[in-house]
DNA sequence: GTATAAAGTTAACCCTTCTTAACTAAAAAG
DNA sequence: CTTTTTAGTTAAGAAGGGTTAACTTTATAC
């Protein structure tokens, strides 16, 4: 409350406007692909994350484990994820993307971030240079503040 | 795709990171105040957009007019938005946010972006004042992209 | 080696959201 | 002034996502 508050109205306003862009384009491939929101959001987490078991996706979605099972039985069989037995532990299971929910989540990045090329071309060589330190200098910040 | 590279990167992982903290901070106080996650949309959107009939909010979530209806209806009776007749045509419709519901959802703001207000504190005053700059420019071209 | 804990699955059920269809009431068109 | 269109509501039902409870199988503890 000192007084970062031309500061804090311009990070808040253009992360309004950002988040409003990537989810359209979210949302639309979500129904183009005819995945359900929290289908949806297990793929891509497994795309970020990486592989795991599912007592990880029920804790991370913040649901039983029975709904979990169900959402992953259903991206299994629509080829989308596998799940194999984990070698060490028979009673866990190792949840991935298979090539396809891969290529499909990836397609699904591209078209959640095309706005972003076209903001790159409607700004000057020396604009962009300014935005990437701006930026990356916010990402950093952000990140330690994770991290805490 | 001249050469936008890290320019496009730079904006990607900071979209990224933004849009998993206002988000997690937004699905938190829609849980804490009971509300469901489209009841909630349609009120932000009524605070940003201000008042409208009922046949936009359909429009604009892309769902029938019976449920927005029954949106709205359950929103009204839980006091958080108002529904009158649009004195200039009796059959539509003007619906707002009344006094609690904006007030929810500016506390809901508030709690969605404390963590701005950390950032800003992680930062130095010059620092703040380059991102100020960088930001207005990407919302200011990001607008700009919208209306065409 | 038996008892207990942990990882997942399955079944039955509830609640919410959405849809279609039938309806009322007001405005616009002819 | 009658017909048609537009705005919104209501009811009934389908679909999805979530839960609890009972169960199987494997690992861990003692």
């Amino acid at each position: 409350m000192t007084k970062p508050d031309s500061f804090t109205q311009a990070v808040r306003t253009w992360v309004d406007v950002s988040t409003q862009r990537s989810m359209r384009g979210w949302s639309h491939h979500a129904k183009a692909t005819g995945l359900s929101m929290p289908q949806f959001s297990i793929m891509m987490q497994l795309y970020y994350r990486g592989a795991c078991g599912l007592s990880e996706i029920s804790e991370r979605f913040e649901i039983t484990n029975a709904a979990a099972s169900q959402h992953v039985d259903n991206l299994v069989q629509a080829g989308l994820i596998e799940r194999t037995e984990d070698p060490h532990d028979r009673r866990a299971k190792h949840i991935q993307l298979s090539a396809k929910g891969k290529s499909l989540i990836e397609r699904g990045i591209s078209e959640r971030y095309r706005w972003v090329d076209q903001l790159a071309q409607s700004l000057s060589e020396k604009e962009r240079v300014r935005t990437v330190e701006a930026l990356s200098l916010l990402t950093e910040a952000a990140r330690n503040l994770e991290q805490k």
